[in-house]
DNA sequence: CGGCTGATCGTG
DNA sequence: ACGATCAGCCGA
């Protein structure tokens, strides 16, 4: 599927800029990350933008700087993987330099080859089961899964990070650096397939709710390779 | 397909 | 107490 199997990592020039650039130029980029079962990698095909301390739907909204919001703070480029409704994973990107906490929350991926959608599938399969078994359930077979996984992915921010096995150990990496978490070149997508829209569950957020700081890109618009 | 609900735990 | 969520269940 890809003509170049192993391309580069993205270096720190495409990350240290503002969320919003950052949230559109990584539509169409792959998300790779080695794991027990070899490289997953996935194409992106949803992100949203946290633009900071004056954004109210941000976790560093007013300038909170705490053990959790670290990374975001963080030059651009480093991974901010947190924990929500405790139980599931959120893998963010930083933007920006150093002491400015813009992310971009990744929420949706399609699997970019072949191996990497088995993988996924396996990964998704773990984190199910384990809940399985805690209700005292029999765990499912990769033969007789839940029926929908194979079409729901990883098509929300938990499910991608079940289906690319990243966890909080994953969080603060530098993903410039990194050789075993990282971005790189995938599908071209023209600026004008990107739809926006508003950003998902922060009601709370008063006028930042309606902001179009979501984007995402139609699957069947994925057709050309870089 | 759309709406509702319980699950579950680190953070502040 | 409260989420940058998800799966299962319900009704249409």
């Amino acid at each position: 599927m890809c003509q170049c199997k192993n391309p580069p990592r993205l270096s720190r020039s495409f990350f240290t800029r503002d969320g919003i650039t950052l949230a559109r130029e990584l539509l169409g980029k792959i998300l790779v990350h080695e794991t027990p079962l070899g490289p997953v990698r996935g194409v992106i095909t949803e992100t949203e933008s946290y633009m900071g301390e004056t954004d109210k739907a941000s976790h560093a909204y007013g300038g909170k700087r705490t053990e959790r919001t670290e990374p975001m703070y963080h030059i651009g480029g480093t991974s901010y993987v947190y924990l929500i409704y405790g139980m599931y994973s959120c893998m963010n990107i930083a933007a920006m330099g150093e002491g400015t906490p813009q992310a971009v929350l990744l929420r949706s991926v399609v699997p970019a080859d072949e191996e990497s959608g088995e993988r996924m599938l396996r990964l998704r399969l773990d984190v199910l089961n384990r809940k399985q078994i805690n209700r005292g359930l029999a765990p499912y077979t990769p033969g007789q899964c839940p029926s929908g996984l194979k079409k729901h992915l990883a098509d929300g921010p938990g499910k991608l990070c079940a289906a690319m096995g990243i966890t909080r150990t994953d969080n603060g990496v530098d993903m410039a650096e990194s050789g075993s978490f990282y971005v790189t070149e995938g599908i071209l997508v023209a600026p004008e397939k990107i739809r926006a829209g508003k950003r998902v569950g922060i009601d709370y957020a008063e006028e930042a709710a309606d902001y179009l700081w979501r984007f995402y890109v139609e699957p069947s618009e994925l057709m050309a390779r870089n």
